[in-house]
DNA sequence: TAGATTGTTAATCGATTAACAATC
DNA sequence: TAGATTGTTAATCGATTAACAATC
């Protein structure tokens, strides 16, 4: 079953909650104790009634004239997110962008957690980076195995994408997330997580044709 | 006006053109001269007349029994996208995420092109990363306002993003993209494209779930 | 011609928003 | 009590999908 509550979830509902959840941390750390819908709105520029209805899914309940109270919206949200369970993977290139992500630290508060690193690259394998050791590409399908990893994150160059997703699939990985700018061909069973600048770029500029 | 051709488009399609895009790149690099909707849709996971709507909107027109020029729709959909017209930009934050992006040579090819790097790290102010050269934050103002900058990217640490977003405001930028996990609070004529790693990481975790 | 494909118009589906009774 | 807020039910809005005539 893919949901415990059996609630749908839509995808926009989805993003919307990590915002409810920055907020509401940021108010419990002021000690405020209850926030109505309303409130909430504002600051995320959203309807209300829209908060109210995302918030629902997680089954947060609230108290009519007082809102919700913030520490059981933060708990609640949470619960439903699974963020206190926690999903172990890899990241393959250890460049710029591969060194940043492995030194994220925001990760471990959505119960992610990147446990190595891998490149060809000799100056760098044997290191850490933000703590994390860097392994041979060739210790992956071995390390995954043993690990049960199941999730791989992608941060080298296009060119080489599609080849370390089929190594990574070799291992036993089953969740690819990408940053490498290409479509990589992977079998059905696999789920691919495309990390695309392209398209964001491109929202954004929308978003400033929309305002001027 | 927003739209020069008076055509809606939604978001979710506005994501999906730098699909096809890549799609039709790779066809036309394979000399291959004209790709059915069905086709595409096969490459890309979608149902052959989204493709189609999709591809009208840039004013793309096919051909019965045929399908699309491969090199017609490239050129339409970088012409609705605005890929030509180039616009310039600016990164504070010199960090891995920052340094990953100054040497994110694709954005070139989606019209955009960040001309300066700012960092107060003493040791990289005024060297440079990918080729672009590093100021000192005190430099933003002028140098903004000088080539009229319209567009920021923040990569630094979430406490210090407020700060910069406030910098570059007053320097005249329009437009923030804000990789820095941090919710901004800026003013309603400013334009800001927030960057989430949280709610990315939430859907690849809902896309697992929904899988096994 | 027969068959494949487009592009339009209409139907369906799903998300957002509105209205409002229930609650404290 | 009066007023603010929730949560439910219904209406609206917008995106996706289906059906199909037109085209080559």
């Amino acid at each position: 079953m893919s949901d415990k509550n059996n609630i749908k979830i839509s995808e926009p509902s989805l993003k919307r909650l990590p915002l409810y959840y920055h907020h509401l941390k940021f108010l419990n750390s002021n000690d405020v104790k209850y926030v109505s819908s309303k409130k909430i709105a504002e600051k995320i520029n959203l309807k209300p009634i829209q908060v109210r209805k995302d918030l629902s899914i997680t089954g947060l309940v609230g108290k009519s004239r007082l809102g919700f109270n913030v520490k059981e919206a933060i708990a609640k949200i949470e619960d439903y997110m699974g963020w206190k369970h926690k999903t172990d993977g890899i990241l393959v290139g250890c460049g710029d962008l591969g060194s940043a992500l492995l030194g994220y630290d925001n990760f471990e508060n959505y119960g992610f957690n990147i446990i190595a690193g891998f490149d060809n690259n000799k100056n760098i394998v044997g290191k850490e980076i933000h703590g994390k050791k860097i392994f041979h590409i060739n210790k992956l399908k071995d390390l995954s195995n043993r690990l049960k990893i199941k999730v791989g994150i992608i941060c080298v160059p296009p060119k080489s994408a599609q080849k370390i997703a089929d190594i990574m699939i070799k291992s036993g990985i089953k969740a690819i997330w990408n940053f490498a700018p290409a479509a990589l061909i992977i079998p059905e069973d696999i789920v691919l997580h495309q990390e695309d600048m392209a398209s964001s770029l491109t929202l954004l500029f929308k978003k400033i044709k929309n305002k001027f």
